[in-house]
DNA sequence: GAAAAAATGTTATACTATAACATTACACCG
DNA sequence: CGGTGTAATGTTATAGTATAACATTTTTTC
């Protein structure tokens, strides 16, 4: 029994992302009628944007696509969007990227640990109960409560490695 | 024996700051005579600045307060010091806040991780190997090879709470 | 269909960071 | 010492990230 799920794979282009954007959006649907939030017809977009490849969007490239097809759109558009997602568990942050990705499994728990591969720039997702138990050991050792987690991993992936 | 150092403690305001600065100074200018690096009057007042307090600090803000007794300085300047500081393991950055610490134990390797009070904003930073382990085994096994580490865990530190 | 709430439009601005090129200070060598 | 090359800083401009504040429209609810 393996206590690390991988939420969200490195993929190399190997697979079928319609299907895969597909499935995130389905996710998404069922996830906000089920908490009574409204996935608007602006959200559904930028979350699909979001999904168009397993590389993290910037905002303002959202906002670029988003014009095309949207001429009202601004910042505070595609801010107030990607807002709406982040609380509902629909994407993630990259701090350390200031960059937005799709979320693996929406409305299961909070964020877990990104794999984030410098040489193809594809972020992986990882929910590992062993590594977030070590971590809430630890924090507790100290008497330091935590309410959110960032770990953000960058290197190569074994797609991009010599051996991989 | 506990394999978690902890290299930058939460103080709340009750230790000897003014020693404090002078130790991270003193190491710094003993770190940068080691390495030949030149720590400049801008580079060691932007580190004192840095080390201010125990909270993380804005570059915009150290900015302000270097201009007070340097009409010179500009983003770049701040910028600059803040990149050597960073590059000779000086300073931390805190991705999640855009902001930036003192490093508790320079010289030796890189970052490790951050506890950030919400409640006091203070910044405390560990060393632990078990937890530098655990990763680096989650990460092998997925054939990931790991660069940097960004691990900032945002809550309410032992000071701040009920209890403490 | 009116009132309240939620979402979006719109304009402006704050905050974070780097680019590019000019000038000055310093280190090293002869 | 003085010249020369490198490192550091000065200076101006601009790119990139994000929010504030208020107006308008859409949706919900009663």
């Amino acid at each position: 029994m393996d206590k690390m799920r991988v939420l969200r794979e490195f993929t190399a282009a190997r697979h079928e992302h319609v299907a895969c954007v597909r499935a995130a959006l389905g996710a998404a649907e069922a996830t906000c009628r089920r908490r009574g939030r409204r996935l608007t017809p602006i959200r559904r977009r930028v979350l699909e944007l979001v999904w168009g490849g397993h590389e993290p969007v910037k905002a303002y490239d959202l906002l670029q696509h988003l014009q095309r097809e949207h001429k009202a759109a601004a910042p505070a558009t595609v801010y107030r969007a990607l807002n709406f997602l982040l609380q509902a568990g629909l994407v993630h942050r990259i701090e350390s990227l200031n960059a937005y990705v799709g979320c693996g499994r929406p409305g299961h728990g909070d964020a877990g640990q990104f794999l984030i591969c410098e040489h193809c720039g594809e972020v992986a997702e990882l929910d590992d109960a062993e590594l977030a138990a070590l971590i809430a050991t630890k924090a507790d050792e100290l008497g330091f409560a935590v309410a959110n987690k960032v770990i953000e991993l960058q290197g190569t992936c074994a797609e991009c490695r010599p051996s991989g």
